[in-house]
DNA sequence: TCGCCAAACTTGATAGTGTCAAGTCGTGGT
DNA sequence: ACCACGACTTGACACTATCAAGTTTGGCGA
């Protein structure tokens, strides 16, 4: 094992995240598991919510690739639907990161510029995507309201899976998909019946 | 004072989690605010998360009874605008609660027999206003898609103000319900461009 | 009134935690 | 050879949850 103890230290705290959420995250507990002394971590991230806001980096660089990435044959035509999918996608294969991310009472992202450009990065990659799927003409505030629609619908699907009451109910990697599918695509239709 | 110990420390754990997350809530520091001995809270709450799932209770319940009421003249006449409304509202109003209720790993909410009966009523109440909305002919998987893409859509909403990144974006009360109002209307009319 | 019993609360002790303040140790550069 | 600096250790302190006792207190039957 050629890691860095901070690669090790982030590693362990992001299958603690994972596994059991953010809280009860001891360092103690990371230190002792990688062998070293309990101040050990503390040399490398100042502050319990330094590590939090390295994960949320690592978070969201992960996060502009995976949905700034071109489409694939496998996936979605629609692009609100492919952009769902993705969202939850991403946060179910990596939980440690996501649950992070967006807690800002953690990671407070705005302390480290890294850290936010990230953030802003990771935002206007899901602009860009919204924006070209709408269009040339649509403008501006369209296109805010749009994107932070389908960022909700998203998240909020995301959250609830990973966090609430919907991880129980679906299973199946397979029901998991065809749920987010359908709702996707009945958001993109429209929320209402017409 | 007339409030007994049990709800005080309620109160005091709901104000801590609204200001500053459920990270860090200490028994003894509200103990001692109480003016009580460190373990007196113990014996009304075995356990650390036995506090959040009393919290989860309330903030069923309360959910239920807020969704579920009558349309206000002052409200949003479309159904599905006015759902969101109240779900981002009553997040807001009731941060302490919120920020516990959907989180499986905090609160439990299968161990209560009774928070897990207040979680389903208010799942159904938001079946209830769907199906409603929908009329009729809706057959019951099109409700239970359509309930599930506004929920994640409103629960999507309230995170990311409460937690997230967008709190700072939108300051004022109306700042918010616009933007509320206005994507709950995309997302209502349709996510993509037709 | 007395006794008593269970619930509400206190006191004490233990193990685990974050964090401050010093040390040690090896390695690279001058 | 020196030494400065980063990586790490050691020790200490205040704080925390939680276990295991004790003690108070209010109500109720005899």
């Amino acid at each position: 094992m050629a890691q860095t103890l901070r690669e090790k230290v982030i590693k362990a705290a992001v299958k603690h995240v994972a596994d059991n959420g953010p809280d009860g995250l001891s360092f103690r507990q990371i230190a002792a598991d990688a062998g070293v002394s309990h101040q050990a971590p503390y040399h490398h991230f100042g502050d319990r919510s330094a590590i939090f806001g390295e994960i949320a980096l690592q978070g969201f660089r992960k996060f502009t690739a995976v949905m700034g990435a071109p489409a694939r044959a496998d996936e979605d035509t629609e692009n609100c639907v492919r952009l769902c999918e993705r969202y939850v996608d991403f946060a179910i294969a990596n939980k440690g990161h996501f649950r992070v991310m967006f807690r800002a009472d953690l990671c407070q992202i705005h302390e480290s510029p890294e850290t936010q450009k990230a953030a802003d990065d990771a935002f206007a990659t899901l602009l860009a995507a919204v924006s070209e799927m709408l269009g040339d003409s649509a403008s501006v505030d369209e296109i805010r309201i749009q994107a932070t629609a389908m960022w909700s619908l998203a998240h909020g699907l995301a959250t609830l899976i990973i966090d609430g009451p919907l991880e129980k109910k679906i299973g199946k990697v397979s029901d998991r998909r065809a749920l987010v599918r359908s709702v996707a695509r009945r958001a993109a239709d429209g929320l209402r019946r017409v």
